[in-house]
DNA sequence: CAGTATTGCTAGGTTGTCTAGTTATCAGAG
DNA sequence: CTCTGATAACTAGACAACCTAGCAATACTG
C-alpha cells in the first residue's frame, strides 16, 4: 500500500503531515473497495454460498420485486455464465431452499425463478442493513457535495471503463517491451 | 453488464424534476462498481490468468517496489487462501513467466516471490493507464472536494465493514457446512 | 404440417480450491 | 551439542463450479 508521491509532481507534504489530496481520494477508494471485499466474504461465508449465488439472489429478488421475474436464460445472460452452469445454481438454490422453479405461464417450455420468502427474509438481514447505512452516509450529504461525489464516481467509472487496447487478447510476448512508464 | 440505471432513472425524476441526491450517489457507486469488475475480467482475460493471479502479481510487485518482497506464506494470508493454493498459484504464475522464487537471504526453508521485469511491464500496460486516468480524476478535484469525497468514501467504507451485528439464523438450517473459503 | 429456433437439462472435462500429510529448517530447552 | 516442537513450502487426493457439446421438449414460422 505504499503510496509514493509522483516524482513529476514534484509538490511533497511531508512536512505539513498531509498528503496531496488527489492520491487521499484513490487511497479511500482502495479502502472502501478492501472493506467491500470483506463484506462480500463475510456474507458468502455466513450464508455459505458462493459469490455467484448471493450475486444471483439479489437479482432474483430485485426482478421479483420489481413484478417481472427471471428466468434461467436471463439470469445466465446476467450472471455472465452458460446455460449449464445455471442450471446446477438454480439446483444449488433449490436445494438450500433459497429458490423455486415454477412454469413460465405461457412458454411451456421455459421457467420462472422465484426467490423464496426464506431467501428474502435472509438477504434482508445480511445486506438490508448494509444498504441502510450506505443510504443514511448518502443522505448525509448536502446537495453539492452529493453532486460533487455522483461526477466523481462517474468520471472513476469513466476511467475505469475507457481501455485503449492496441493489442488483443493475443499471446503476451508481443507487449512485453512496452513499458508506457506511466507509474 | 450495462443494466437499465439510465432509462429506469430518466423515467423516475422527470415528472418529480429531482431525484434525491442520495440515491444518485448510492447509483454511481453501484456503476462505479459495475465498470471496475468489468475492467478486471477485461484484464483477467487479456493476460490469460484467473482473478487471484491478477491480484497476487499486483502484490507482489507494489512489495517489490516498496523493498519488502513476500514470501508465499504473506501472499496466502494477503489473498486469503492456504499455503496449498499458494503453491500452484507460484506454479502457475512461474511456468507463465511472471515471477520467480528466490531462497529466502537467512531462513533456507523460506522463499522470496520476485515478479519478472516482463510481468512488471505486462502490469503496468494494462493497469498503468487505468490508474493514470484515476489519477487524472482525482487531481482535478478541488481540495474540498477531495476532502468531501473522500470523508465520504470513509464513511461508505464504515458503513459496509460494521456488519457484525447478531444476524437472524432462523431460517439457516439446510446450508453446507463446509464453505469455499473458510479459514 | 414441416422446419427451424429456443429453453432448460445432462454428460464429460478442466480448473482452482480445500484438507491432510510430508520433508526440511529454525529456535529453544536440556 | 542434541532433542523437541513449531514453521515453511510442497505433494496427494478430493470436491465444487465452471465450461463446451449435445439432447428432448416446446415455440414460432412458412
Amino acid at each position: 500500500m505504499s503510496a509514493q508521491p509522483e516524482t513529476s509532481s514534484g509538490y511533497w507534504y511531508a512536512t505539513e503531515g498531509q498528503r496531496p489530496p488527489a492520491l487521499q481520494v484513490l487511497e479511500a477508494m482502495r479502502a472502501y473497495r478492501a472493506a467491500e471485499t470483506a463484506m462480500r466474504l463475510r456474507t458468502r461465508e455466513s450464508m455459505g454460498m458462493g459469490e455467484r449465488d448471493v450475486l444471483a439472489l439479489r437479482y432474483l429478488l430485485e426482478a421479483d420485486r420489481a413484478g417481472t421475474p427471471l428466468s434461467p436464460r436471463d439470469l445466465a445472460s446476467k450472471l455472465g455464465i452458460s446455460s449449464a452452469s445455471t442450471t446446477t445454481l438454480l439446483d444449488r438454490l433449490t436445494r438450500s431452499g433459497h429458490v423455486a422453479r415454477r412454469p413460465h405461464p405461457t412458454d411451456r417450455r421455459a421457467l420462472v425463478i422465484v426467490a423464496t420468502d426464506e431467501a428474502d427474509c435472509e438477504v434482508r438481514s445480511t445486506l438490508g442493513a448494509v444498504h441502510e447505512r450506505m443510504m443514511r452516509a448518502a443522505r448525509a450529504l448536502t446537495a453539492e457535495e452529493a453532486a460533487t461525489v455522483t461526477a466523481f464516481l462517474h468520471a472513476m467509472a469513466e476511467a475505469v471503463e475507457a481501455v485503449d487496447e492496441p493489442q488483443s487478447k493475443a499471446r503476451v510476448e508481443d507487449r512485453r517491451h512496452q513499458g508506457p512508464g506511466a507509474a
